[in-house]
DNA sequence: CTCTATTGACTACGTTTGTAATCTCATTAC
DNA sequence: GTAATGAGATTACAAACGTAGTCAATAGAG
């Protein structure tokens, strides 16, 4: 279900899980700075995304309002886990690892990582 | 330096950390059982993988042996960071989170994670 | 009622990717 | 020494992607 999500798609994707529904028009229009897209590309991209199943339309008027079909957190869970399955066999430690190194974790990721594995313990048993 | 590498591209790349250098051959026999690809599709990939500055060549005799000119873990570090930028703003606990969700960490995975964050903050001051 | 602006549908077109096939040249098997 | 084999180089070709343009219908502007 739902297919891969390109870079260009994820962009739209992310302007409708801030806010949705929303016709294309709007969508481009939130897109527009930070791309420079015309609104023939966000159309584009927005009919896509229908057919690979990550949005969903319904008519509104002479026009469409989109929705996500998929949740940005269940999307996020997907390419975490296949990033991790890639790269390490799916073990996350390695990942954390990774970002560490790379200056992706500061302090406060830190702190937050300890309470987040505090959590994940007592719910683990 | 070293532009996008595709999935199927990752997959030679994969060969070639585990063991480099190699004749394209050698890689082609790695991974036709995995993937059924052709030696001429394997041929077709190093090359891409060279004009995209992830793989050095070097004659040897009358065919070239392959190098990785990125290592697995800069790559790995790239990927991670990328993810986590594009889906976190570059925070890693939310990332670490997704993947427990999706039932991505085992016990084993948690107690690595705690090990490790014990080392990273012990590094951090 | 006609003109225009907007919308979705369809088409376009160069690039990248996946997956090879062909061409050319040198070597090795007779 | 000629034929087959194996290497890299070049070319192929459909699908996916990035980035639009064109067309037809319609809803407002006046």
């Amino acid at each position: 279900m739902s297919k891969q999500i390109t870079k260009a798609e994820f962009q739209v994707m992310d302007v409708l899980w801030a806010e949705s529904p929303l016709a294309a028009s709007t969508v481009a229009d939130r897109l527009a700075t930070e791309t420079g897209w015309s609104l023939k590309t966000v159309k584009t991209l927005l009919s896509r995304l229908v057919e690979k199943g990550a949005l969903r339309h319904e008519p509104d008027g002479r026009r469409f309002l989109y929705h996500p079909k998929v949740t940005r957190d269940a999307y996020a869970r997907r390419a975490a886990k296949g990033l991790a399955d890639q790269l390490f066999g799916g073990r996350a430690a390695p990942l954390v690892a990774h970002l560490a190194e790379g200056d992706g974790l500061s302090d406060d990721d830190l702190r937050e990582l300890e309470a987040l594995l505090e959590e994940l313990k007592r719910d683990s048993h």
